[in-house]
DNA sequence: TTGTTTATACGAATACATTCGTACATTTGA
DNA sequence: TCAAATGTACGAATGTATTCGTATAAACAA
């Protein structure tokens, strides 16, 4: 497994966020992405060599700029975070994270529908 | 506000849950609620003084033994929460977050039943 | 060629969360 | 009364995440 429990921090999740949206990227590519914040190059530079010290990513350094790929499955991740949420935050309730979750703008009519569409799923198995 | 924009800890949030759940109450009661871990008391004293010069909690030191309790909404630090996520693990996707929730094994037949009605609410408005 | 740009590597500063030891005060019970 | 138990305060050690400066090498362009 490449994915044992590790917990990425939230800047690593960041710039996972950019690696499994784009697949291989430089660090170049990754910090422009995140030009949201004021952080200098050098500090996502930094932040990604961790991560592949940590296993997070895999990189190519067979030219002088590296190509760098996320190593952890996205939805595993993912899962395993919400989990924790609703574990530390929702006291073992995935219904209620659901209930905040639904409750705020982010939701659009639109993603009701795949909601609704998705329970449909569940319950016909 | 007594609520600006604070992010707990996730050593807060233990604490936090304690309080919510329990009302008032003392360091003693809640580290022996927090007993799965193998922190010692003044870990726990510790936290909640912060928590407390944080404006987390609020305190009656009246009585040698203080009273502790939750001085942030549940509801509001919940969504504040669930709001960070759907950001930093979703990509701004709530129905993502709900489907990667729903798919694992903490959701029951009962939960999905209360989910369904809450979507039915929130369709007749 | 040579100076500028673009990389990586890495040490160190800073910030923050967590944990514990110890000092000291108050309460309690034998 | 006085020793043990129980409580708070607080400094300090530790661990981890984030940020940046600087050294150095490679690529590039005039």
């Amino acid at each position: 497994m490449s994915n044992p429990n590790i917990k990425p921090t939230e800047g690593e999740m960041e710039i996972l966020q950019v690696l499994w949206q784009k697949g291989n990227c430089t660090v170049r590519e990754v910090h422009e992405d995140l030009n949201k914040k004021d952080a200098g190059y050098t500090t996502t530079l930094k932040l990604m060599q961790i991560m592949h010290e940590k296993g997070l990513v895999d990189r190519d350094t067979s030219a002088k700029t590296h190509i760098y790929r996320a190593l952890i499955n996205q939805e595993k991740t993912q899962q395993q975070l919400v989990n924790k949420m609703i574990d530390n935050v929702f006291n073992g309730s995935a219904a209620r994270l659901v209930m905040q979750a639904l409750g705020n703008k982010t939701a659009s009519q639109e993603e009701i529908d795949l909601i609704k569409e998705y329970l449909e799923k569940l319950e016909n198995k």
